[in-house]
DNA sequence: CGTACTAGTCTTTTT
DNA sequence: GACTAGTACG
């Protein structure tokens, strides 16, 4: 049987269309994850298609491995030599090879955004740049801009044309460009620059990959940045074989850079191409499909599709309005609880979306009481946490000291007695002898004469090397250990915070597991690889479906994902859309706004909610809003529980700011779980649901009979013994086994 | 050199 | 309200 067969009329249209460029226009829900990977089955199968020749672009790791699982699923050989990657990892992989032609060298690092700011903050004190008046945000917001647009030093200072702070921000570009080249280090945003650049300046390098990747496929492409859209152009240009799949209603990532032209022109720029549009939608009750159509149908510029489905209308959308966003948290974890006591739903199946991370602390409060397992997807980025960052600066340093923040950053963590004055002199040397500021600890003595403080960095210096020289033999979670053991680390989170410490251990227990699961994952793992690994997870990558865990994330954390019951919470004008948007000039702002709205809506199959609070706290203020002017786009017949009351309410003006009145905390109970932080998982270390005689599937090696489970300090570790690996031991939250 | 306190910022979203 | 960076002091 073809595999095209499970696909409809459309889908198996823009399947069968291998050669010339093709747009796909995929409405929300409608199958387009099935007809990329029948496509690609497709390919290789029955057109005969070298898997090697083929590279489909994802927006994240997680869709990249899922889109690779399921193609295996379907041709069962080969999908391993598919390159499916991210823009970034897909853009590293080939700098990593070829970037020394660019002047830098191939084992460079890659800077996340406290790295990039410690950079700019060095800078401007260079320059002597008030960073009252001008904050480094802003310089690196606007370079961040440049280089999402490909503009380059160079093209900054020509157009700067006198003007003052245009030249001012061109120096700074300028020198922020240098001093991450000094510590062979490239930002998120580079990593696309350097890549376009290396094609512009070497075209023999760029025809190299044109003649490897004859097919391009790329998801998502409504979010594309110029640079994105740049590199994709120039891999296609030989051979035009190009297919890209999006939705402009769902195009939600212009603050980063996201250029909805891209999607919209393109076949301006591909006069030829195929375009198909998919909108039968397979996901939603025609009730959802119609609240979300109604309101995505307020945006001016957008090409015209409509979702229908064959499903039927379902229930009706509920609608719940409360006086404080605390009452809100409480009714919505009421409302999950009520339906899983009923047995209706696992909790896996509801997800509560909201705009800002920031409402998720409410809910987490909530879930709490109730005594419901949740999970929360982002808030604070697992690995920007500073016991995260200490340990990889330690792997980095020993990794290859040629990461100056990273040293500078655990020289003195644990405190072993070296002082400002001290790394100052070293960072002083460092930059007039142009080495690198490890290369200046080893060699301490020279530049600070004999005395106590030489002699403490030597003592780092020794501590480097000892763990340097061991790598090669031990494995990362033994090199781990060793660093912690050898610093006392947990010694002293315990000293420091002991509140905290606890969760700050467990963290980089989980790090520890992430280590663990890399080598298990990899042929020959290397300090190098994972560190590459770690720089390019976005937090979305992590979340384990398979956990029975109610969801918690934002609406841009939830694109690509589907809950039966979903839970929009905090539609409220002000917050959603949020001011920023309603008091801006640019209507496209909240355009920008209702397609995440829209986004949100679709994620929905069959049960809806929309909640808003008449009050909550936003930053320590407490602030009224009137309902989201979004809930109001949606047609009364679709909505229950709408109050008439809410119809009369004003909506806020364009240039008018929201009303912000302080009101009396209604509630008094502050903060009942003071402990509780953001992004803490709970029940992480429940149970596997097998235990020993069990068969189960692991994902490289197959099936195999579990010999036992044991409860270990981070996670249950599971003994398996594999029909074709023989016997592994590997940790239950991470093997991802499941029961057969 | 290390600590404790203060002031200021943040919150729109993230690879 | 929470977190961070910067500063003053021991």
């Amino acid at each position: 049987m073809s595999v095209l067969e499970q696909l409809n009329d459309k889908q198996k249209e823009a399947a069968m269309q291998l050669e010339g460029p093709v747009l796909i226009l995929a409405g929300a829900g409608s199958g387009k994850t099935r007809v990329l990977t029948n496509r690609t089955a497709y390919m290789i199968d029955e057109a005969g298609i070298n898997p090697w020749n083929i590279l489909a672009i994802t927006f994240t790791n997680k869709a990249a491995q899922e889109m690779r699982e399921r193609i295996d699923r379907l041709v069962g050989f080969g999908s391993e030599s598919i390159w499916v990657a991210t823009f970034h990892s897909t853009c590293v992989r080939i700098l990593r090879r070829h970037i020394d032609l660019l002047g830098y060298d191939t084992n460079f690092t890659i800077y996340d955004t406290d790295d990039s700011k410690s950079v700019m903050k060095e800078v401007l004190k260079r320059l002597q740049i008030d960073t009252k008046q001008y904050p480094e945000k802003r310089f690196l917001n606007r370079i961040s801009n440049c280089k999402n647009e490909l503009s380059s030093v160079e093209d900054e200072e020509r157009d700067a044309l006198g003007d003052y702070a245009d030249e001012m921000f061109a120096k700074v570009y300028r020198e922020y460009q240098a001093g991450l080249k000094k510590n062979n280090a490239l930002d998120f945003d580079d990593l696309l620059v350097k890549t376009v650049e290396l094609f512009t300046s070497f075209p023999e390098v760029l025809e190299n990959y044109q003649k490897r990747f004859l097919y391009i496929m790329v998801d998502e492409y409504q979010d594309t940045n110029t640079a994105q859209f740049e590199l994709i152009r120039l891999l296609a240009a030989r051979n035009r074989n190009i297919c890209v799949v999006g939705d402009d209603d769902q195009s939600i990532y212009k603050f980063r850079g996201a250029n909805i032209r891209n999607i919209l022109d393109f076949e301006k720029v591909y006069p030829n191409a195929k375009v198909v549009k998919l909108e039968q939608n397979y996901r939603s009750t025609q009730t959802i499909l119609d609240a979300a159509n109604a309101v995505i149908a307020n945006n001016g510029s957008r090409k015209d599709k409509k979702l229908w489905t064959d499903k039927g209308d379902g229930e009706k959308i509920r609608f719940i309005s409360t006086d404080t966003a605390y009452e809100e948290a409480e009714r919505i974890v009421d409302f999950i609880c009520a339906d899983k006591r009923a047995g209706k739903c696992d909790y896996r199946d509801n997800a509560v979306l909201y705009r800002t991370n920031a409402q998720s602390r409410l809910l987490e409060e909530k879930c709490i009481m109730a005594g419901i397992p949740y999970s929360v997807v982002g808030g604070v980025n697992f690995y920007s946490r500073r016991e995260i960052k200490d340990i990889l600066a330690y792997l980095k340093t020993i990794d290859n000291g040629r990461d100056d923040l990273a040293v500078r950053r655990i020289i003195n963590v644990p405190k072993r007695g070296i002082g400002a004055t001290t790394i100052s002199k070293i960072a002083d040397h460092a930059a007039a002898s142009g080495l690198s500021f490890y290369d200046c600890c080893v060699k301490a003595e020279e530049i600070l004469g004999h005395g106590k403080a030489a002699e403490k960095i030597a003592e780092f210096v020794d501590l480097i090397s000892v763990l340097k020289s061991k790598v090669e033999y031990i494995t990362l979670e033994q090199l781990i250990d060793d660093i912690l053991e050898r610093t006392d680390y947990e010694a002293m989170l315990e000293e420091s915070d002991p509140d905290d410490a606890q969760e700050r251990i467990e963290n980089i227990g989980e790090l520890v597991n992430k280590a663990v699961a890399f080598e298990e994952q990899n042929d020959e793992p290397t300090l190098s690889q994972f560190l590459e690994e770690v720089a390019l997870v976005a937090d979305i990558d992590n979340v384990d479906e398979n956990a029975d865990k109610v969801m918690l994330m934002t609406l841009h954390s939830a694109k690509g994902l589907e809950f039966p019951n979903v839970y929009l919470a905090g539609m409220e004008d002000g917050l959603f859309p949020g001011y920023m948007s309603i008091c801006s000039d640019d209507p496209e702002e909240i355009e920008e706004e209702r397609r995440l709205c829209y986004v949100g809506i679709t994620r929905a199959m069959e049960k809806l909610t929309i909640s808003a609070a008449g009050s909550r706290m936003i930053r320590g203020e407490t602030t009224r809003n009137p309902v989201s002017r979004f809930v109001k786009e949606i047609p009364q017949e679709l909505l229950l529980g709408m109050p008439s009351s809410m119809k009369q309410k004003p909506q806020i003006q364009p240039q008018q700011r929201p009303t912000v009145q302080p009101v009396k905390p209604v509630v008094a109970k502050a903060k009942p779980f003071a402990y509780l932080t953001k992004g803490s998982q709970m029940g992480s270390t429940s149970a596997p649901d097998y235990g020993p005689g069990d068969r189960v599937q692991h994902m490289k090696f197959g099936q195999g009979t579990v010999l036992s489970v044991e409860k270990g300090a981070r996670d249950y570790e599971v003994s398996v013994d594999f029909d074709n690996a023989g016997v592994k031991k590997m940790f239950a939250g991470f093997a991802k086994l499941k029961k057969l």
